[in-house]
DNA sequence: CATTGCTGTTAGTATATGCTAATTTCAAAC
DNA sequence: GTTTGAAATTAGCATATACTAACAGCAATG
């Protein structure tokens, strides 16, 4: 497991991400997300294959090999760690703490993430909800796009792409649309292409794009317990 | 105040360093502290004088300007208080977070520094007792060469250069050669170019060129309190 | 004063990362 | 089946960072 450029390891969360998102992991995709010109992407690409990184398939697919995959892992992990203790143990807004730990992620060593998890109390979610490698969302996750009107959901996980415009989470923040939260579905108009909720806070509305990226789980009428402590 | 790269940044902090240890700071010195090229160096220092970050004299001396110092002294802030975290908050032993350190140095924003700062109670020195910038070592300190036979001291400060050697630093650890430790100096024999020391847990001898390294403080015989808490 | 040797500099390369412009490829749509 | 448009690729270029080999400059030393 040699050591990676800042950039290889860019590509290789990116990569991570879109895989458990379940995208098509394309060149262009990696060139939208990491706002980078295709011919660069190109050129990264070859190299990451002759690293032994990826795998492309016939269908232009980007495939992460096994090294690939343990390494994005690991990458993703740190990332999580960091939000983890930024937000914890700093006191940086929950909102924010991805742009912050986007940098970190490529400075730690395994010594420190070990030491780092171990202060932390190994946390399983990052504070979007997102679960960190090896663990999963509990199997009744959907996302509130599929969630019906009259459903009073939890929130499970804010979408990573999401993470990107702090300007978006910090509106998510301000409605309380964050993990552990309850929401309740009021209606989904096609019109405006939004949901509206509500919560003790007051209510809310979410484009479907951005409904689309959030994670909810449905909690039945007679039991509010929730599900991330 | 530009970003700066990862190897700028670098050139900056042993420029900083050098100065504040008194040291002429020439090119060739740069390229045996980074480990580079004298023609990697000479590369270098022409983008940061194009980057107005240093000025280089007649004598070749290479001078930080305002804007180079200012970056320097930040990014050993951001170093000296990593290592203050890994060893007080993570538990990472002194002698070893000065690597780790180096790798987070270049991965915080502002806003962690300030963060963390404050979550750390803002210390004043690093584990090995290297003042943060603006902040100095006391007047009377010494390095453990100019002490004489028969004093007391207690150890301020272990020199940043020899930070860089994982196994010598574990050696001062072994011999409580650590910043706040008192030791006796025995005698220095030219012969042998060493200084042998005695403290509670025993004797010790350094060479010369280690010694020299090494910043302490005179303990009066009847007064016994230490200087760093 | 001439030699020696460290220091600095130039020349010539290499690699990773980035770009734009132009071209190719290929599947989907007509 | 031909067209069309997105995706991939190639060509050409730029910059930061690295190297070795060769040479220049200058001070100390004999």
């Amino acid at each position: 497991m040699t050591e990676h450029s800042k950039v290889i390891e860019e590509y290789l969360l990116t990569l991570y991400k879109l895989n458990r998102a379940g995208e098509p992991a394309k060149a262009v995709t990696l060139a939208n997300r990491l706002d980078t010109s295709p011919p660069t992407v190109h050129a990264t690409i070859l190299r990451m294959q002759r690293d032994g990184l990826v795998n492309v398939t016939k269908t232009k697919e980007l495939a992460l090999t096994k090294e690939g995959q343990s390494i994005a892992e690991d990458i993703a992990y740190r990332h999580n760690l960091s939000e983890y203790f930024l937000c914890n143990t700093l006191g940086i807004p929950w909102y924010e703490v991805h742009q912050h730990a986007h940098r970190l992620e490529h400075a730690m060593t395994p010594i420190v993430v070990e030491k780092l998890a171990e202060f932390l109390g190994k946390p399983k979610f990052c504070p979007h909800g997102t679960p960190m490698p090896g663990t999963e969302l509990p199997e009744n996750t959907i996302t509130l796009m599929e969630a019906q009107p009259g459903m009073t959901v939890e929130v499970a996980m804010i979408g990573e792409v999401l993470e990107d415009s702090v300007d978006l989470m910090k509106i998510l923040h301000e409605h309380k649309v964050m993990p552990g939260k309850q929401h309740k579905v009021i209606e989904k108009t096609e019109v405006m292409r939004s949901i509206s909720l509500e919560s003790k806070e007051g209510p809310s509305s979410l484009p479907f794009h951005v409904a689309e990226k959030i994670f909810v789980i449905e909690i039945p009428k007679d039991n509010k317990r929730s599900i991330q402590p």
